[in-house]
DNA sequence: CTTCCTGGTTGCATAGTACAACTCGGGCGG
DNA sequence: CCGCCCGAGTTGTACTATGCAACCAGGAAG
C-alpha cells in the first residue's frame, strides 16, 4: 500500500474516532445547550430569524425534530416566536436577550478550549488543517461513512 | 485577529459541522450496524477476543450498555460468548465468521467512500490531513468542545 | 367553496445511553 | 470452611434525540 492509501485508512479511522467521541459528547456540550441547540441557536444569530422549517431544511432535520427543539429552547426562554403578519402559519424564531447572551458564553467557552488544545499548533499547520477540513466538508453530504446520507 | 486564530475559528466551526452530521449518521452506518456496533466490532478483531468491560473501559461506555450492544451482536450470530475457564464470572467475546464477513464488508464499503471522496486530493496533502488528524485526536479527551469529557 | 399545498404540532415507536440494584463467581483473612 | 468484599455481567427504569405518520390550520388556485 502507498503512503497515500496509507493516508486515507488513517483518516478514515481518526474521523470514526472523532465521530464516536463526538457522538458520546455531543449532549452535553455545556449544561445548557446541546450540540444540535447550540447549532441552531447558532443559525438564528447569523440569519436574524427564520422559520423553523428553513432550519429543518438546512439541517436535514426533521420538521418535528426541530418543533421539539424549538419548544425547549422557548420554555428556556432562549428564543422566541413572532407571528409572521404575511403569513399567519408561519412563526418567525428570533433569540432573546437571554439567548443571545448564553449563545455568546458558549461560543466563546469553546472558543477558549479549542485555542488551549490548538496552543502548541504552528500556525502554518493550523491554516493548513484548517483549509483540510473545510475541502473535505465541502464534499457533498458529509456523514461518518463519507457517503452522503440517503433522503 | 491573526491568521491562526482566524484558522482555529474555522477548525472548530468544521469540527461542529462534522460532529453533527456524524451524530446524524451514526445510526445508519450501514444498515446492519451502528457506528458503536463497528466501533465494537473492529475492537474485537483487532484484539482476536475480549471482555465485555475492556470494550467499556476502551470506549467510555457503561457496561450496561456494552452489555446490551454485545446482546444485539450476539443475536444477529455477529459474535459469540465463549466461557472463560479461568474465570466462570468472564465470557470473552469472539467474532463468528459471520462478524468478521460482514465487518469486512463495510470496512471495505466505508473504505470505497473514502477513497472516492479523497481521490483528488494530492498525495502530500492526504499524509499532512492524517498526520494532523491524528495530533488532533491524541489531545487527551477528544470532545466536540475541545474539552475532555466529565468522569 | 373545494381542493391542494405548506408550516407546525403531536402521538407513537425506536435507538442509545446512564444509573442503580442485583446475581454470581473468585479471592482472602480468619 | 466461612464470611466478606470485589469484579463481571444482566436487568429494570428513565431520559434524550430522533423519525414517521397523522393531524390541524392557514393560504392559494380553480
Amino acid at each position: 500500500m502507498d503512503a497515500g492509501a496509507e493516508a486515507v485508512e488513517t483518516i478514515q479511522r481518526e474521523m470514526t474516532s472523532f465521530a464516536r467521541r463526538a457522538r458520546a459528547s455531543a449532549g452535553r456540550l455545556h449544561p445548557e445547550l446541546s450540540l444540535v441547540s447550540y447549532t441552531l441557536l447558532g443559525h438564528l444569530e447569523e440569519s436574524g430569524g427564520c422559520r423553523a422549517t428553513d432550519l429543518a431544511a438546512h439541517y436535514a432535520l426533521d420538521k418535528s425534530t426541530v418543533s421539539r427543539q424549538v419548544s425547549a429552547l422557548e420554555r428556556a426562554a432562549l428564543i422566541e416566536r413572532r407571528p409572521d403578519p404575511e403569513d399567519h402559519r408561519v412563526q418567525v424564531l428570533h433569540l432573546t436577550d437571554t439567548g443571545r447572551r448564553i449563545l455568546a458564553q458558549v461560543t466563546e467557552s469553546r472558543r477558549t478550549a479549542f485555542r488551549e488544545r490548538l496552543a502548541d499548533w504552528p500556525a502554518e499547520d493550523l491554516e493548513r488543517f484548517a483549509e483540510y477540513l473545510v475541502r473535505y466538508n465541502a464534499w457533498a453530504g458529509t456523514t461518518v461513512s463519507g457517503r452522503p446520507p440517503r433522503r
